[in-house]
DNA sequence: GAGTGGTCTAGACCACCCC
DNA sequence: GGGTGGTCTAGACCACTCA
């Protein structure tokens, strides 16, 4: 008996499906209510169906503009070991990419963002903010949070495209080594929601990245969130012991052991 | 004006929040309707709060239950570089962790199956599923396929605790070499949410896994589902190359340039 | 200002768990 | 069988976009 659901949103999916399927990618479907009306729904049902294709990324909703049929979409594929800016895996894989709603804001380090910097609380920090689009809509957000004294205002203003990460290592000082990267699931809060063009609490992938320099210090933590489908990072998972040491670090320790070797 | 959004969940969630802090770890909040009332607000407003909570792991709903506070989830910590099954890491960390829900099936590979494990379409195929438990709920849920040849009906039966991974690790043959993990995220389909207790919809966390021996063949491919807030998973970008290569297998290749080396 | 999606209400029935 | 969370309805108002 559990195979049958008897769900409204889930018999509406195959009806909605032909919807979609019938709407050429970039036209409009039908309003809410009238579709509601169409497929013998209420909206709030035809909503919850609504969220399953949207999730996929087939169905795209504006509010005050209406809800578009999108395309295929292009993916971003890398490696995670290595360690490049957003805009440098898609110029490496060919993709056109563009950067939207920079935000450069100055601000003084509180509690939790002096410890992730490993510096005293009430220095003065930079952070940046930026959206990656790709042709069809935005794919990524990205925060970059660092001490105020590694960028100065006069590069802010020439030779800054974005990406934190390409003018350090563009300048080579202070010198990039690797950062450590934790890996997370977060519901989109409001904010990032509106500039991502999707819904508040869509699942996002996040990386929680703090960079370090050859001597071990702090440069930089960031946040970046990118939406599910338009990316493919992998990871190579080995039984054989990788070797990541940081004297200067500590408390920066992966605490890896051999299970097997060969 | 942005600031100041008239939208009644958000000016729950503090109230919620006290109702949630007064109630002791393990007890029940009232009922839905109950709480509506108390709050003032109507059932759906309610639970739109009750799901930011319930997406930070503070309460959880049970149908047919009721919704219950949960106290401080235990994580579980691990760099990715290191190959390992969740059941290593736990035990590496000094975490119980118990398997539920295992369901071993036998299937003949499709064409996207036999691709992914580069086998022919038709093959008879292993698929091992299983949940992870914490004392207090499910926190992953793990899909392994594999050519039906590999493990053995004996060995099913005599040595296998759950884990594919430890049990070829331990048999030593064939030598595991690495896998290839695409990590991505995903909303829960009825099933997984159900087997994992939470929200159809919630965003896990994936890594889809494909584990190669020492010769380059295709041992097994996995799905790994990860309810958030219960792992921490790291892993090190380093602008030097970190060489891994894999002669026997040219299709795969990570596509990956040095930057900048020191 | 017209039209869209976003949110909210009040009430109802259903599926599920447990006694 | 009683009580819970899960889903659905019909209608309403609000916030946003764009001509």
């Amino acid at each position: 008996m559990a195979e049958e659901k008897n769900h409204a949103y889930l018999n509406l999916r195959g009806r909605l499906s032909n919807v979609i399927n019938a709407t050429k990618a970039g036209e409009k479907l039908p309003t809410e209510p009238l579709l509601a009306k169409q497929l013998g729904v209420s909206r709030a049902t035809l909503r919850e169906a609504m969220r399953f294709f949207e999730s996929k990324g087939l169905i795209r909703r504006r509010q005050g503009v209406g809800t578009f049929v999108v395309g295929i979409p292009q993916i971003l594929e890398s490696g995670l070991e290595v360690l490049e800016s957003i805009e440098t895996i898609a110029e490496r894989i060919g993709l056109q990419v563009s950067m939207d709603a920079l935000k450069i804001e100055r601000l003084i380090a509180d509690e939790e963002k002096a410890a992730n910097l490993h510096i005293p609380a009430g220095e003065p920090l930079l952070q940046v903010a930026r959206v990656i689009r790709t042709r069809s809509r935005p794919v990524a957000y990205l925060v970059d949070i660092l001490p105020a004294n590694i960028i100065s205002d006069k590069e802010l203003d020439t030779s800054f495209e974005g990406s934190v990460l390409d003018l350090l290592l563009k300048r080579g000082d202070p010198e990039i080594a690797y950062s450590k990267t934790e890996i997370q699931v977060a519901g989109a809060a409001s904010d990032i929601a509106r500039v991502m063009e999707i819904q508040r609490g869509d699942g996002l992938l996040v990386f929680i990245g703090t960079l370090f320099d050859v001597t071990g210090r702090v440069i930089d933590y960031s946040f970046s969130y990118f939406l599910p489908g338009y990316f493919k990072f992998n990871v190579l998972r080995s039984v054989r012991q990788v070797q990541f040491v940081d004297a200067e670090n500590p408390d920066f320790k992966e605490d890896q052991k051999v299970i097997q070797s060969s």
